[in-house]
DNA sequence: TATGCGGCCTGAAGGC
DNA sequence: TGCCTTCAGGCCGCAT
């Protein structure tokens, strides 16, 4: 599933591939795909003639500046894929939305379970105030703002077992199972515990491993764990890699014991018994 | 206010 | 072989 590094991919991808193309027309083909307009007359209208100018990324959220000021955004959720492809491709499976751009060429929406969204917002609008998630964000964990102590600050106030923690997007944003499960192995913390009981080391630990398991993604080119692909087609390959997450059974990397596996607010957790003991 | 949990959704995998 | 059940999980809304 598509989580901070696998969408900052997709994001470098389109802004390889799709600026100052510009747009000619749009078909929703999945009208609930549409979070905003409702009208997809309006939608068609807001996107047609315009060139994008840019791709930004914000948590999971993908967001483009069109030429008049305008705002499309894209949540891939669990299964979305962003498409560049000519214009003759024969359509995939549950391909939910097309862009049609100059020079015959399409950026499909693809998302096999439908969670995915996509808003288009006018200029006079904040995105904040169609996207409300997009106000309560955390900081970017690649940012400034994700600091040991801010992180420590916020843990100290919750008793939530810190992997359900780090799921939750106002703490800090673009973190999903996968990389809390590597990022909770690399500092060698047991999924279960409390965030307020984790040390001001502990939480340090945590964070310079979320960056670097980030960062490594990144570099990557995203995970291959599921359903990304990277614009083009391509997959990621940061699945070959994985210390614990879908590894359940299998020899810890480090020290051979089995990874085990449990639920934590109704999302598996993969670990290894020894290492975050 | 903080936390937990069900629902949404579809394909794959496993059991019978 | 075919049917049924379970599982996967990001986010939202509701209940506690």
């Amino acid at each position: 599933m598509p989580e901070l590094p696998e969408v900052e991919t997709v994001r470098r991808g389109l802004n390889q591939l799709t600026l100052g193309r510009k747009i000619t027309g749009g078909e929703v083909l999945l009208p609930r795909t549409l979070a905003h307009p409702f009208s997809l007359v309006e939608f068609d209208r807001g996107i047609a003639a315009r060139a994008i100018k840019c791709w930004n990324r914000r948590g999971k959220y993908l967001l483009a500046t069109l030429d008049n000021g305008s705002t499309l955004a894209v949540h891939l959720r669990m299964t979305g894929q962003l498409l560049w492809v000519n214009a003759d491709t024969p359509l995939a499976p549950h391909t939910r939305l097309r862009f049609y751009f100059e020079g015959a060429k399409e950026l499909r929406f693809i998302d096999t379970r439908t969670f995915g969204k996509i808003w288009w917002i006018p200029a006079e609008v904040a995105p904040e105030r169609v996207i409300t998630a997009l106000q309560t964000l955390g900081p970017e964990p690649l940012g400034h703002d994700f600091t040991p102590e801010a992180f420590y600050s916020l843990c100290r106030r919750s008793r939530r077992p810190i992997k359900t923690f780090l799921l939750d997007q106002t703490v800090v944003a673009g973190i999903g199972n996968i990389y809390a499960d590597e990022a909770l192995f690399k500092s060698g913390i047991d999924p279960r515990t409390l965030a307020n009981e984790l040390t001001i080391a502990q939480t340090k630990n945590l964070t310079n491993a979320i960056i670097y398991v980030l960062g490594e993604a990144i570099d990557r080119g995203g995970t291959s764990f599921s359903d990304f692909l990277h614009v083009t087609g391509m997959n990621g390959n940061y699945g070959a890699v994985a210390w614990v997450y879908g590894r359940t059974g299998e020899e810890c990397r480090v020290c051979g014991t089995a990874i085990d596996r449990v639920k934590l607010g109704g999302r598996s957790s993969h670990f290894c018994p020894k290492c975050q003991g």
